[in-house]
DNA sequence: GCCCTATACTCCAACTTGGAGTAAAACATA
DNA sequence: TATGTTTTACTCCAAGTTGGAGTATAGGGC
């Protein structure tokens, strides 16, 4: 019982207190949903299962088949207040890695097929994904995914990564699209034009004035993780 | 001169080939542009400042206002043809860290205000963001921008980057629409019925036919991180 | 002349990651 | 029936990363 909380652990908590898991179950299932709003190592999540029940927040029962063992994980009413109290604390941003854009930023240092192939692996990312999406979906029209008690919940998160991942997807088409009517990537007039253009046209509210000085980063992103 | 080079490495390289910073500079500008794609902390810069250097990647030269040195660094030829030999290898998949999304698949233990309140705080995350983004939209016309002279590859970052906040506004808005003709978070029939009904319509091709087994999450996403 | 903020970093304890390793059970295949 | 492969069920650890505290000078405003 010692230490503080970290997103990590409540992310198990969360995961616990949807149905009892054994560790290795948590493992394996957070692939399916957690690991897309909170990744971790798998090497975490048996640690924070200890520690949240060294904390008394989830209970363990070891359960036997033949010689091995199994912990099975419930969680406690400690560990529902634990995760009450926690909805009332400050959020952390969302934030992203998208190595993908990285590499479209120093483009022009390699091929136009590296960044073909960049875009391609992007698109084929998402598509991957939106495919999963699409299992998730057909299981709860089929009644029969495991938080098929949460519906009104769980439609919510579906609708939210189904409209992200189409986003991202329309995206590297449409970018794609673009590059095919390039012959290189080096940056001449015409296509610094296109850009501008492209940039004009970007569905976002201009300050209305032009800026005396360089915009500030929003604050937002200057919030703690934890 | 020791180790293998990191994403955060490769993000250190990218931003010094835009042009030389001091690695002030460095840390206080990545958080314009890097941040979003590849968050590291500020002391992260420092080190991997220092380890490019001593690779021969990037050059620092001391420059000194009064007493206090600076250290400015500039890409060196072997630096660009590290990112060049980096644009060929695999990419590591996207990922995000969404504790918002956490917090409302566990929102039923707690209130309906608190649920409200994280979703309000998702759309002012986004709409902050979103006026960071007309901000640098601005730059670009007014033609003042750091990286103007590569208007044609940011273009595609500024459309990547509103079209998901976007997307992340209108869903944070479309669902606190939802949430407002709720009583409260508990699962009752109608709200069931209303979140299948949500997820029938989401726009994704379900796989056709009913799944013998649970499916299997994309391999995307099973690729290693660096 | 004084205070506040910006510049320009260093250092480190605590935490996290990814991979390797261990071992038994269950299932498939010959 | 033997043998190999996959799944279950974890532990351990070296190497890397984080966030915050700390240090010190410069410059501008009042």
């Amino acid at each position: 019982m010692k230490g503080k909380l970290t997103t990590t652990s409540y992310a198990v908590l969360a995961q616990v207190a949807v149905r009892p898991w054994s560790t290795y179950e948590l493992a394996q299932q957070r692939v399916r949903y957690f690991r897309y709003v909170w990744p971790a190592a798998e090497s975490a999540i048996y640690r924070e299962a200890k520690r949240l029940a060294s904390m008394g927040l989830i209970e363990g029962e070891k359960e036997y088949t033949g010689k091995r063992a199994r912990t099975v994980y419930s969680i406690t009413g400690a560990g529902k207040d634990a995760l009450r109290e926690w909805l009332g604390t400050p959020i952390s941003p969302f934030s992203m890695e998208f190595e993908a854009m990285l590499r479209i930023f120093v483009a022009p240092l390699g091929t136009k097929d590296e960044m073909v192939g960049t875009l391609r692996q992007v698109r084929a990312d998402a598509q991957e994904m939106l495919r999963f999406g699409g299992e998730v979906k057909q299981e709860f029209i089929d009644g029969i995914n495991v938080t098929q008690d949460q519906v009104h919940i769980r439609a919510l998160a579906v609708d939210f990564f189904i409209s992200l991942l189409n986003t991202v997807e329309a995206w590297a088409d449409r970018t794609l699209a673009e590059i095919e009517t390039w012959d290189d990537l080096a940056a001449t007039e015409e296509k610094k034009k296109r850009g501008l253009e492209k940039i004009r046209q970007v569905p976002v509210e201009t300050p209305g004035e032009s800026l005396k000085d360089i915009s500030k980063p929003p604050e937002s992103q200057m919030r703690a993780r934890s």
